[in-house]
RNA sequence: GCUCCGGUAGCUCAGAGGAUAGAGCAACUGACUUCUAAUCAGUAGGUCGAAGGUUCAAUUCCUUCCCGGAGUGCCA
């Protein structure tokens, strides 16, 4: 973290001690959090950077020692091996706390040099059925990755594409047409997307059926695959025909097409607006799937591509990447044709510096090779571009496949979150039942679910067993949601006082006051939420955020406990603690917040 | 076969060259006439998959191997 005396420091040894070296200041001498069992609020470790100016370690944690115990700001400082471990004075450390969060939607962001303009593309559902769990993963990763990069600085813009066209949006047609019995989302009650969903089930159960009919009464094929005895169904055949139909802009076809995704567009709407995914433009594939074929005629003249001889046009990326197909022999487009044209609208709709696709694992392959076709198309921005992978969501029952229907969908979870955290409510609030329940029990079942998805490593395969993970109490959303609960309730109390927290001029106090650890170690948190912020960001990793804001939330529910605020000894002590409990709210209210995740006032 | 990701406490996961490897859950002990116990304090729990190597220092980097997952389509 920064912290003056440790520039300082740098500086002095840099222009002074060590001037006839002529360094730069280049250099990080990055101060830590000194560990909990260790005595001092921070650590310099020397061991990093005493080769920079040819000590060896322990001299140089003598120089550092030395510098350190004459200045102004530190009280105590000890090496041991090459750790120097310095005690702040209370001043200088809330200090420096204290001047993070006066500025703070500015004092997290980086340099405008280092800030960029990145589409985010995220979501990016099929309109066939409605969304689950693995959605909600990519949903609650992909805003949250936009808000962290928005937060730092940079100019964000949140793209969707949604998959509204193919051959399995025409299975939850041919399945409506046959079984559909005129059914609407009104006519049912049922959630538009829900409904469709329902007759895509429907088309699998057929098509099984159809498929085993089928190997029955000709053992000879019975050992293909379903995808290879697909088109010798009457169902499947009758789906192809469907695809063509709508391909040749059929007026029954297309009606029937846009009916049915504007019931899931109605649909996909009120999931979005629940986990609040906002996005600046929403692009259909049925607008963009013919995209890309005339770049790919201009990579075989420029010879970035060459015709194979079966006729197909590929790429050759090299031996880990292979060779990859980028049109069909007969002229038609694979998946990639339509990524290469995407990629470049977006570029010209918007011009970004970067883009990044929050899409599951399973495309690591393509993603990379369409990025290698990008770099091979010559595009100089394509070295910008980045998959942000993440895995699964297994269930203890294996995995969830949407036509078998072992899903775990997206709304019922949200419902069965948010009872969860009504109930937790209702049980501790005693006979008086808030007026604001509903909204409440929402913003803590939202919080608890995005906080869960969010805390994992992205790339980790997460089994998300309902029992077990639906939680309110250890490392949890509410938790953090509590400690800001728990100041607001300490707010509530000033006020009833006649003391009102924002009137109070943080800046005239004798913070020197504040020098138990528990007081001093939330300052030395807040000290680093800048580059924590800033590292997050640069790793596209929101579970480093959310570690943070535990510690934090840890940190104070420690300071909660061994300092009392409201019946502090002396009126002085009193008003110093409201202003470190407002610090430590407006950080972890920012943090959540950050995440996409809101707070309450009570709980 | 090849490529990528993972293997850390009973379970779910952090740590990515630095101090005695950490959290939460589960188990056990204790703390509510107190600013909210959705909390806090404590006990117990480890051959960091295995073996070599690099280094003053390796759970972290390199090599080989074992186990689990994914990818390896003129699918998306």
């Amino acid at each position: 973290m920064k912290i003056n005396c440790i520039e300082e420091l740098k500086k002095f040894l840099i222009t002074e001690k060590f001037s006839e070296l002529n360094l730069d200041d280049n250099l990080e001498i990055i101060a830590e959090a000194c560990p909990g069992d260790m005595d001092g609020d921070i650590t310099v470790n020397c061991f990093k950077f005493s080769r920079f100016f040819k000590q060896n370690p322990m001299a140089m944690a003598q120089l550092v020692v030395e510098y350190l115990e004459n200045h102004s700001d530190v009280e105590k400082v000890e090496a041991i091996k090459a750790f120097v471990n310095v005690t702040l004075s209370a001043k200088a450390l809330h200090s420096e706390a204290l001047e993070i969060v006066n500025d703070l939607a500015h004092s997290v962001q980086l340099p405008k040099t280092e800030t960029q303009k990145i589409a985010v593309e995220y979501s990016a559902p099929n309109t066939n059925k409605p969304q689950h769990l693995g959605h909600v993963r990519n949903n609650t990763l992909g805003m949250a990755l936009a808000s962290l990069l928005a937060r730092v600085g940079h100019n964000v813009i949140p793209l969707n594409l949604v998959n509204d066209r193919g051959i399995h949006i025409c299975k939850s047609m041919i399945a409506y047409q046959r079984f559909g019995n005129g059914d609407t989302p009104e006519s049912t009650g049922t959630k538009g997307d829900h409904l469709v969903g329902s007759f895509y089930v429907k088309y699998n159960y057929e098509l099984k059926k159809q498929l085993d009919e089928l190997r029955s009464q000709k053992p000879e094929i019975a050992d293909k695959t379903d995808d290879e005895l697909f088109l010798q169904t009457e169902i499947g055949l009758a789906t192809q025909k469907m695809l063509q139909d709508w391909e040749n802009g059929d007026t029954e076809v297309r009606d029937l097409w846009q009916m049915m995704n504007n019931w899931v567009f109605a649909g996909f709407d009120e999931t979005y607006k629940r986990m609040g995914c906002k996005f600046e433009h929403t692009y259909l594939e049925s607008n963009t799937y013919l995209l890309g074929k005339d770049i790919i005629e201009q990579g075989l003249a420029s010879g970035a591509f060459k015709r194979r001889e079966d006729g197909a046009v590929v790429a050759d990326l090299g031996k880990k990447m292979g060779e990859k197909v980028v049109l069909r022999s007969d002229g038609t487009s694979v998946y990639i044709t339509q990524d290469i044209g995407t990629t470049i609208k977006k570029y010209d709709d918007y011009a970004p510096d970067a883009q990044v696709w929050v899409v599951g694992d399973e495309q690591i392959l393509h993603f990379k090779q369409l990025f290698a076709i990008m770099k091979k198309l010559g595009y100089d921005w394509a070295k910008n571009l980045y998959h942000m992978a993440y895995g699964m969501v297994n269930l203890p029952t294996g995995k969830m496949k949407s036509r078998e229907g072992t899903v775990v969908d997206a709304d019922d979870l949200f419902d069965e979150m948010v009872n969860l955290a009504k109930e937790a409510t209702l049980s501790r609030c005693g006979d008086e039942v808030p007026i604001d329940i509903d909204e409440r029990s929402e913003i803590i079942g939202l919080g608890a679910l995005k906080f869960m998805l969010l805390k994992f490593n992205p790339k980790t395969t997460i089994m998300f067993d309902p029992q077990a993970s639906i939680k309110f109490e250890g490392d949890t959303g509410p938790y953090v949601q509590y400690a800001v609960a728990r100041i607001s309730s300490i707010f509530r109390k000033a006020e009833e006082e006649g003391i009102s927290v924002d009137a109070i001029d943080c800046g005239s106090l004798d913070w020197s006051e504040l020098a138990t650890d528990e007081e001093k170690n939330v300052s030395t948190l807040i000290a680093k939420y800048p580059e924590t912020l800033q590292y997050a960001a640069s790793k596209k990793d929101c579970s480093v955020v959310v570690s943070y804001l535990l510690d934090l939330a840890k940190a104070f529910n420690k300071f909660y406990r061994e300092c009392p605020v409201m019946i502090a000894d002396t009126d002085e002590l009193k008003v110093l603690r409201l202003a470190l409990c407002n610090n430590v709210k407006e950080v972890l209210v920012d943090g959540l917040k950050t995440l996409t995740i809101d707070c309450v006032t009570e709980m």
